[in-house]
DNA sequence: GATTCGTGGAA
DNA sequence: TTTCCAAGAAT
């Protein structure tokens, strides 16, 4: 078996001998070299299934941080359910992709309504939960269940690209699909290592088998990898031309009144769907309001474009905030910039209350430039439990049966 | 099939 | 500094 290669995309005559290869060298590294203390490593379907969505497009380091702050929040799938999506994105706040926290909340609802005291069974139900796609039921199903389903997320298509030295973009749907069916056949036959198997997988291309310069010295199936052969394992995948990011200009009012600030709710769609944030400058809360100078320049990098933010301030020219209050409604709020880092905020504004406070958060890291002061680098230390106390304050007494 | 959706790590 | 992209899904 040595020295041969997986054909691509696999014939089920070569395959079997080859994949049980690959499976068993891949499986047997697990265990000797991949990760194993991760906090949702287990067997808690309600640990693994937030896991995999967190994980989405983020990186484990990123994500740890988060899961620990959650799952001591809300312990179980139906303390999930019973509580109000504005905690759920107030603890998301700053992780990014705010749908997967809608689609978290609806769908613990789901779970517990449809599959009382137990979980979805197997990846065809997981995948009935919003925001649970194909690769990520596969993986809660892998390791919940042992069902015999492949992933395949960007780690996979990488892996699987060089063992079939794939030149084409992986991200085509006709590449797409082939590796899909690649990642099927090479499946272990017995269901009990689908574990082991699928965390390999994970771990192969998280650890050895990374973007810039993969560890092929300690591939454990460098042997059958096509791209290693060839010595272009580094080049693969090859990467699409991007176009530029265009730019986007954001005018933000900080509406001030007896150190408070007025915050309103974003629409569910779109960028920061249902977070908390400054109102346009141009939409003034009820009253009479005058300009008081620019505050900050924030500028944000998004992968798709660039947000360059001017927040300006604003003071009544009459005081009467509870008359304001009501005439704004239940999607607006005046807070003090301390109260208002309890809710679920972008995290340009996050950096900016932070500021205004001078509170520490949590992973506020970054540039932010302030007017009449030198270009400034702040890293923010982490004072999880003071905030987790604000949290709680705010929301106490708010959550439904 | 192409877009949209966040943030931060790494080179 | 710039660029790429990470345990992708929904539209």
């Amino acid at each position: 078996m040595t020295g041969q290669e997986i054909p691509f995309p696999p014939e089920n005559s070569r395959i079997d001998g080859l994949a049980a290869t690959f499976a068993a060298r891949l499986i047997d590294w697990q265990r000797r070299c991949g990760r194993h203390d991760l906090p949702w490593q287990g067997s808690d379907p309600y640990r693994v299934w937030l896991s995999e969505v967190m994980l989405q497009q983020t990186q484990v380091r990123t994500v740890l941080p988060y899961f620990a702050r959650f799952v001591a929040r809300f312990p179980t799938v139906e303390a999930l359910a019973a509580a109000p999506l504005d905690e759920v994105l107030a603890l998301w706040s700053g992780l990014g992709y705010y749908a997967r926290a809608r689609h978290l909340h609806a769908a613990a609802r789901l779970w517990v309504a449809r599959w009382p005291g137990t979980c979805p069974q197997g990846a065809q139900e997981w995948a009935q939960l919003p925001g649970v796609g194909r690769s990520t039921a596969a993986a809660i199903a892998a390791f919940v269940q042992r069902e015999r389903v492949p992933i395949l997320d960007g780690n996979v298509q990488r892996v699987l690209c060089r063992l079939f030295a794939v030149e084409e973009d992986p991200r085509a749907a006709a590449t797409a699909r082939r590796l899909w069916d690649a990642a099927h056949a090479l499946l272990p036959r017995d269901p009990d290592d689908m574990p082991a198997y699928t965390q390999g997988m994970m771990d192969l291309g998280a650890l050895v088998c990374t973007r810039t310069r993969p560890r092929c010295d300690l591939c454990p199936v460098a042997e059958l990898c096509a791209a290693h052969r060839l010595g272009i394992a580094a080049q693969l995948p090859r990467k699409r031309a991007r176009a530029p990011v265009p730019e986007q200009d954001v005018r933000w009012g900080w509406y001030e009144e007896d150190g408070a600030v007025w915050l309103v709710r974003r629409a569910p769609q779109g960028i920061w769907g249902g977070l908390w944030c400054l109102p346009p400058a141009d939409e003034a809360p009820p009253g009479r309001w005058r300009a008081a100078g620019e505050i900050a320049r924030l500028t944000h990098r998004l992968t798709h474009f660039t947000l360059n933010i001017t927040v300006t301030r604003y003071l009544p020219e009459t005081p009467r905030a509870a008359e304001h209050a009501a005439a704004w409604g239940e999607e607006a709020r005046c807070l003090t910039p301390h109260e208002a880092l309890a809710l679920g905020v972008p995290q340009p504004l996050r950096r900016l209350l932070a500021q205004a406070v001078d509170v520490p958060i949590e992973h506020a890291k970054g540039n932010m430039r302030r007017l009449g002061v030198a270009k400034g680098k702040f890293e923010v230390s982490e004072r999880i439990d003071e905030h987790d106390e604000d949290v709680a304050r705010l929301f106490r007494g708010k959550e439904k049966p």
